[in-house]
DNA sequence: GCGAATTAGTCACTTTCTGTGACTAAAGTC
DNA sequence: GACTTTAGTCACAGAAAGTGACTAATTCGC
């Protein structure tokens, strides 16, 4: 990558870019010249002062020319794994776009997660982690609106969770439980989209939420 | 701490160890008798070579003697927060053991974290992280279970979640919830605790989980 | 010894939530 | 105008959660 001014620094921050294209997860992959590895998640050294969420933005801003809708930091990766170059440790960040108004710079590409190229072994590790972050804050954080644009119909949004999720979901169940959770306001507008009835759009309602007073719920994956 | 060898190094391991004495959680400290504040929490420089977790079992094995029950790295701090040294960048690990069973080397006190002194501003987002990382987890991970004895009375493993969900369950409701989770298998001893009737111990069963099949469930708490 | 107090463990009822199929509505296609 | 396609809603059955009351086994006070 670029600013490989101190050979010697001891980390990095990488940036797993993740978009939705069509029905597929799809990550922003840079072209290496120099690395042994042709393809790179875009990373960098940061520099002196400069904050770690501060160099994730300064890799999005490279290639994007914009902020992305979400950016959250996944982790630091170091433990053995390879990584382009010799440093020991990378902080790892996912960040969302909607694909429909991302445009890329020279020298970055669109993959789809499920056909990725080469990478090093840590940056493979990075975006296993990413996947798996995004299922599990995907009823936490709006991980969901932020692949989309502003406005959407709720099969577009619904579509967007049966992805994430990897499985169908109920038409009239999800939008029981989206009502119950007050996630979106409808617009005044409507989107014809060739055939059928038009479709109302709506938003995301970003709003102070009263906390779910649940009790457990068991619902656990662990071994 | 110890290993200032190299004080040009840039990133430290940081840990967040956490114990349940009582009915309240509490974090291992450090005495320092450099560094600007006088407790810390306590932390290594990565020798070269070691991973992370590596260095961060390290810390654990000088105050404890003993691995921890659990240990799950939280993320990366720097971001401008001031550090005990002059690090850059801090990887946060949590830990967990049971108080009933840690004994503390010399240097070493648990904090209340209600009720912790002053720490560097780095090292508090750090705790700040563990228990936020400890309520998102509790229903994913057995972090109840590794702050418990290996058996235990259903009645404290009840009172171990209502400390770490901050809020009172329902007896009923919580066991009918532990049985449909198949989350622990009882032993054949019991337990009198002075008055009232002995209580059967149970221990912690981890087991191959059948993956929940539900929906969606937007129990957001997000703004 | 015996009743009160205390803690463990379970049951049954009510309320709430979820899964699901069927229905109506509004557009385009032929 | 009949048929297809997508949007949006309803209503019912079944499952799960909230809750109070009940039984069980022990210690304490007298």
């Amino acid at each position: 990558m670029r600013d490989r001014s101190s050979k010697s620094a001891s980390y990095s921050v990488d940036l797993v870019l993740m978009t939705a294209m069509g029905d597929k997860l799809a990550i922003l992959l840079a072209r290496n010249s120099s690395e042994r590895e042709r393809w790179s998640v875009p990373w960098r050294i940061p520099q002196s002062g400069e904050a770690l969420d501060a160099a994730a933005n300064r890799a999005a801003h490279d290639a994007l020319g914009e902020s992305p809708a979400w950016t959250e930091q996944i982790g630091a990766f170091g433990d053995g794994k390879r990584h382009p170059s010799e440093i020991d440790v990378s902080v790892a960040y996912l960040a969302l776009v909607p694909h429909e108004t991302a445009t890329l710079r020279a020298g970055y590409t669109w993959f789809q997660v499920a056909d990725l190229p080469a990478l090093s072994p840590r940056q493979r590790a990075m975006v296993e982690g990413a996947t798996q972050t995004i299922q599990s804050r995907l009823d936490q954080a709006p991980i969901a609106f932020r692949l989309l644009p502003a406005t959407f119909t709720l099969s577009e949004l619904q579509q967007m969770y049966e992805l994430l999720l990897g499985k169908r979901l109920h038409k009239a169940s999800f939008r029981r439980a989206l009502q119950a959770a007050w996630l979106v306001e409808p617009t005044d507008e409507w989107r014809s989209e060739g055939r059928g009835r038009p479709a109302q759009l709506f938003r995301y309602l970003p709003k102070k939420r009263r906390r779910a007073h649940r009790g457990v719920r068991f619902d656990f994956l662990y071994p």
